[in-house]
DNA sequence: TAGTGGTCTAGACCACGTT
DNA sequence: ACGTGGTCTAGACCACTAG
């Protein structure tokens, strides 16, 4: 019934910061948790308990409770309780951003050299991975992108002529495929998959390797609605390239 | 002032789910924001009219709003108004696993082999990735993981002893380093890379590579507060791994 | 039946940016 | 001065789960 600890952990929190009320409380939920004072799937005060022990209207610890609960700090159950979650930082991220933003991003020049726009049959994995007929006609481009002059992405396109009827007529030198494509087909969810691979001799040519160093492999298909509007695979040099991300619990 | 279209978008997802009316209003808001009728960087409503247009008080509206900015839909600036947010799937993400978990979730068995484990003194690099003095003593260990008995990830481990001095103890075929370390060190942040390598002669025998194929390798460090906690190059064969991710806007 | 969380309201005060 | 979003309240009704 009573947590002295608690209400004095917040009393403290609310003397020296100026933060709305629901703010202050997250802090010192958040605080009983880090410190281990409330262990995961423990239960924590009800909502009424906590309107009671710190005076606070309950929208307000309402409010607190369910921003936690939707970073997963906490899990609720009506008719139950609130209890601590489980730490679960086991699916960690990295992040997979545009290449020409990325190279923007880093104070270089990013251009590109176009090799190939064409509309031809699909081969059967083609057709698999854009969920359309074998030997239905689709679009495809192969453009070598490069950062201050060096080459650091092959990106192999095919297009569901579908969804962008008017894909040839386009200068891929001036705007990415991924940029016209998001613009004619507002995408809508994606996956991706990353793997290491040794390139063949026509794209070690095309990326300007020497030796047969490893590429990591990107393979990305896009989603607009139902329809699959693109799939690509990106190569990139091992020596040239890394995919980066941080985190925080 | 009129928002006949917006009126009637809701009062059509009105009429035929039972959902909560917040949620409601958030579907009438992503749909306006889908078809484009209301496009990126243009000024919605404000509150006080959705209250007057729809019938719901304010703190209902405000809340459906508050939601969607925290989803990033939308940008809020106090004084100024509401506005769609530009469509930015650039930074999608992909997911990184413990081996042990994902193994477990295809199904399969998982099992290692504790190849070293040691204290020795910290080399340059080892040093810098720990943020510790060069020479100083670590805790260094090399674990082969296996999937149904194929190898499928070469771990190789640097761990700062302050933060875990009973590790060199520890039965590391029963328990992960990474479960143990989460457990003596609450983990608060991290960072990962990945890039393509070509292993070395004693990393291709560990894991059982006849040919120089390309490996993925992942370098993931740890902070538990101010302190780097572990180091580790986690290196997986090309063929037997990938990392995977998908999104939805 | 009693307690929990889930939602909603009508009204209020405030800080902020524009005019 | 005015309209904006940011917050807070006191009270209410409901759905759900447990004993």
């Amino acid at each position: 019934m009573a947590e002295p600890q608690f209400a004095a952990q917040l009393s403290a929190v609310m003397s020296d910061t100026p933060a709305p009320i629901y703010q202050r409380v997250k802090q010192a939920i958040v605080r009983q948790i880090r410190t281990g004072a409330w262990a995961p799937h423990q239960r924590i005060p009800s909502e009424s308990e906590m309107v009671a022990e710190l005076g606070v209207s309950r929208m307000t610890i309402n409010r607190a409770l369910r921003e936690l609960t939707s970073e997963g700090y906490l899990l609720r159950m009506q008719g139950v309780g609130t209890f601590v979650a489980e730490m679960k930082p086991q699916t960690e991220m990295l992040e997979v951003r545009n290449i020409a933003d990325e190279i923007a991003a880093r104070g270089h020049r990013h251009s590109s050299r176009l090799v190939n726009l064409q509309a031809r049959p699909a081969t059967a994995d083609e057709a698999q991975a854009l969920g359309i007929p074998p030997g239905q006609r689709l679009f495809h481009s192969l453009i070598v992108h490069y950062e201050n002059d060096v080459a650091v992405q092959l990106e192999d396109r095919c297009v569901n002529p579908i969804a962008a009827p008017d894909y040839l007529q386009q200068d891929f030198t001036r705007i990415t495929p991924y940029i016209y494509l998001t613009q004619v087909a507002p995408l809508t969810a994606g996956e991706h998959r990353v793997e290491a691979v040794a390139p063949n001799a026509a794209q070690r040519s095309l990326l300007g390797l020497t030796d047969n160093e490893p590429c990591l492999l990107i393979h990305r298909r896009t989603w607009s609605g139902r329809q699959v509007v693109t799939s690509a695979h990106l190569l990139y040099p091992g020596s040239r390239y890394q995919l980066f991300g941080s985190f925080t619990v």
